[in-house]
DNA sequence: ATTATAATTGATAATCAATATCAATAATAT
DNA sequence: ATATTATTGATATTGATTATCAATTATAAT
């Protein structure tokens, strides 16, 4: 993980949108670069609020969107449960093979299956900029 | 669409599962299959006010919902809006492309990459039962 | 048929995640 | 130093979804 690279592409971000940097984006950035794969909003403020006490909910909500804004995170929304984010900078595009029992994620890719997206997307007059692919069912551990 | 055969499978998916009939299930049935493709509950509960002016939202919240479960209704979530629901019977799997401007679908299928997909599973030890894939972009009009 | 039972309805309240608001504070420019 | 303006953190609001519950209705039992 490019850790310092990522923190100046968001500092530099923060540059061209003439917004500032604070301690709390630099503790919530490097505290996000540091966790877990597809972390809620609620984990990563738990975890930063060990380290800064004081720190609201709000301001992590707001910047973990900057850093989707930004291309350093991505946003899963599976269904009505609550947004995960991942980190993106460095990270290939990949899609998730979801367990409906125990909810582990599983990253994979599929070549020739990005191919078949996009032919698919051509074929209909569409111009495809992103997609979603989850495939839902049983981990080797839960079938 | 075998309207009748859809009414004959939620009839007796209630027989089944010791629920009863009633004049609103009917209606709201009835509604929902004549319907648009990807309506949502608002969408559909306004136009049975129409026939039906005391039928209450959460009825139609609720027996969208058993149709789900009985498996002549599916739900479409894409993000934070609101659920759309589309007709699951006789009607074959499918996919999505989601025009980001104007929000428009385009059900597609591409039977190579369905194939592609449980290999993929296959692969990772994961045994798939169901999946999602939409691409997002711009549509003909939009581009 | 009449009554007992149990499910359904419809209005409304509760929930829950996401986002907006706003006074106080902090960062930058002047 | 001071003025300007963005950010923070607490809290309120929003918006969709789901739960609650008394009244009603459908079915089973007598």
């Amino acid at each position: 993980m490019a850790t310092s690279e990522s923190k100046e592409i968001f500092l530099s971000y923060l540059k061209k949108k003439g917004l500032r940097n604070t301690s709390q984006r630099e503790e919530i950035l490097h505290t996000f670069l540091k966790a877990d794969k597809h972390i809620t909003v609620d984990e990563l403020y738990n975890v930063l609020k060990k380290k800064c006490p004081d720190i609201g909910y709000a301001t992590v909500h707001r910047n973990i969107k900057l850093m989707c804004g930004c291309g350093l995170a991505d946003e899963i929304k599976i269904g009505t449960q609550k947004a995960r984010y991942e980190q993106k900078y460095e990270h290939e595009h990949h899609d998730h093979l979801i367990c409906l029992k125990c909810g582990k994620f599983i990253e994979v890719k599929d070549d020739r299956i990005e191919k078949l997206q996009d032919k698919l997307a051509e074929a209909n007059d569409f111009k495809p900029i992103r997609h979603k692919m989850e495939i839902y069912g049983l981990c080797k551990k839960c079938s």
